[in-house]
DNA sequence: GCAAACGTGGCT
DNA sequence: AGCCACGTTTGC
């Protein structure tokens, strides 16, 4: 089902005001600490369950962005030049694929966001 | 509660 | 390396 705001879009973005630079590297030392598990936490039923049993075994909480504010989800700086765009090109493969892939337009992706949160972390001693 | 968007893994 | 799909988080 296709909606009519395809190309409108959020027109509120970091414009809002004036948008602050926030280019720190507070979130650039996070040794991605992400395991695959045994690759049952990805089912429905038992998502609940595996992390019920990783919570008594003390391997993380439930709510992972109250107790590691490195894990919580980035935002868009709102300064660069794609979170400016505020329209959809709706021509690349996000837009085309945003009802499934659930991705920003590549014409709105933050530059901050389209770099690995580890980029500047790559190097190992 | 819903829609939008980020994060990550898998595939090519 | 890039794209796709899914899960999950976040804001309204």
């Amino acid at each position: 089902m296709l909606r009519p705001m395809t190309l409108l879009g959020p027109l509120a973005e970091g414009a809002s005001g004036g948008p602050r630079l926030s280019l720190d590297s507070e979130d650039a030392h996070v040794p991605r600490g992400h395991e695959k598990e045994s690759g049952t936490a990805s089912l429905s039923p038992l998502s609940g369950y595996i992390q019920a049993e990783h919570q008594q075994a003390g391997l993380f909480s439930l709510t992972p962005a109250l107790e590691d504010p490195q894990k919580k989800r980035r935002k868009k700086c709102g300064a660069c030049v794609p979170c400016l765009q505020k329209e959809n090109c709706g021509t690349c493969g996000n837009c085309l694929n945003r009802q499934t892939g659930k991705q920003i337009c590549k014409m709105r992706k933050c530059v901050q966001l389209t770099k690995r949160k580890n980029d500047s972390e790559v190097r190992v001693e």
